[in-house]
DNA sequence: TAAATTAGCGTACGATCGTTCGTACGTCAA
DNA sequence: TTGACGTACGAACGATCGTACGCTAATTTA
């Protein structure tokens, strides 16, 4: 039936289509979204699913302006109103982990996934990527210097080197968990991500 | 000239192939390595190509060996000859962080690159990719298990956990090398590494 | 020397890719 | 009531995908 949509069910169709497309890419990488498999998914034509979003490369960009907003509501939203520096800091990997350990996709975090497809690569998606993950490490950078100032982390830390080390950990759940069948890698996460951070562990074992 | 070939020149043919298709996908993904594309590449016709092969899964199957062979080359075996224990495990991970970045692909490293493209698809590139892998964490868990009875590392370590750690930050230098462009990733990684494996920093500043 | 093997080419196939049309229908403002 | 707008459809396009087949020619084996 077609024309039977108000402006509202358009928004509707346009996010399912962003939804499955997040989902797909999340397994096959967001080269793996064709406009024909989403179209037979959510039973529409492929002129139904492209008229949204123009070209594939808009879609895929808007794929990933979706998958960011995911991101920043399970991750960076919950720890928001904590007090800045360390607890705010410990509370951004708590959530993290957490979130990564269940990120909603089939395939694993949507945001990691694409951030190994796309890096080597040129055109929009990349320089959105870059642009987007640029940001994630200013604000874990910020939390870090803050985390410096107050004295909860080594005077000599170095915040680009530890938050790209908090990336590559949280990034690594992926293939762990899907290459390998772990479930613990959560927790291996949270003490990794302590451990970078020159914190002493949570449960020291008694030095024998 | 067809038919020209030697059985010494076919074996330069096909390693030939394997060596594009390698670097194709260090960029694009082993889903980006067509056939067509391959024969435009080396200037051979596409049944030329897939001739050697017989299919598409075993032609991104020989490129996985390929490539891990290339990896053993470059990372276990400069380390093979020290000490077992924590003397070769740093060893490997100088070696890696070396190789990593440098790995003489255009796209970074292949391994890293289709872990993370593979680890949630299924097929026999995931079960190899898993098998490989498996097998690579098992080296680096017997050396941390032998640096443990040593005493050189806590005697409350992880090795499965630490293992893990390892792994995520040498494959997370292949994104902050191409999407924000670092330089420093060798050393932030084998500094993170250091810190996973609650080894005093190597420079260490005078505790304020 | 004759036969078997094999690398590689050229062509063709069905399928799918992203994109571009024209058209039909429903909503909404004039 | 009419016209503009937007959604979605169906059909078609050129290109590329992986694969299959028959062929030539050189090497290798018997």
């Amino acid at each position: 039936m077609p024309g039977r949509s108000s402006v509202h069910e358009a928004l509707e169709t346009r996010s399912a289509i962003l939804r499955t497309a997040a989902d797909i890419a999340s397994v096959e990488g967001l080269d793996g979204v064709s406009i024909g498999r989403l179209a037979a998914e959510l039973r529409m034509s492929k002129s139904g699913v492209i008229g949204h979003f123009g070209s594939k490369e808009e879609l895929q960009l808007a794929t990933l302006a979706l998958a960011t907003r995911i991101f920043r509501e399970r991750v960076w939203e919950p720890a928001e109103h904590l007090t800045p520096g360390l607890p705010r800091l410990l509370g951004i990997c708590e959530a993290w982990t957490r979130y990564t350990d269940n990120p909603g996709y089939p395939g694993g975090c949507f945001i990691a996934q694409v951030s190994y497809e796309y890096d080597s690569r040129e055109g929009r998606v990349h320089d959105e990527l870059a642009r987007t993950m640029g940001l994630w490490r200013s604000t874990l950078m910020a939390e870090i210097d803050i985390a410096v100032e107050t004295g909860d982390l080594p005077a000599d830390t170095d915040a680009a080197q530890v938050a790209f080390s908090l990336n590559a950990l949280a990034s690594g759940m992926n293939p762990a968990r899907h290459l390998h069948g772990d479930t613990d890698t959560a927790s291996w996460t949270l003490r990794a991500m302590r451990a970078v951070l020159r914190l002493p562990p949570l449960d020291p074992a008694p030095a024998t």
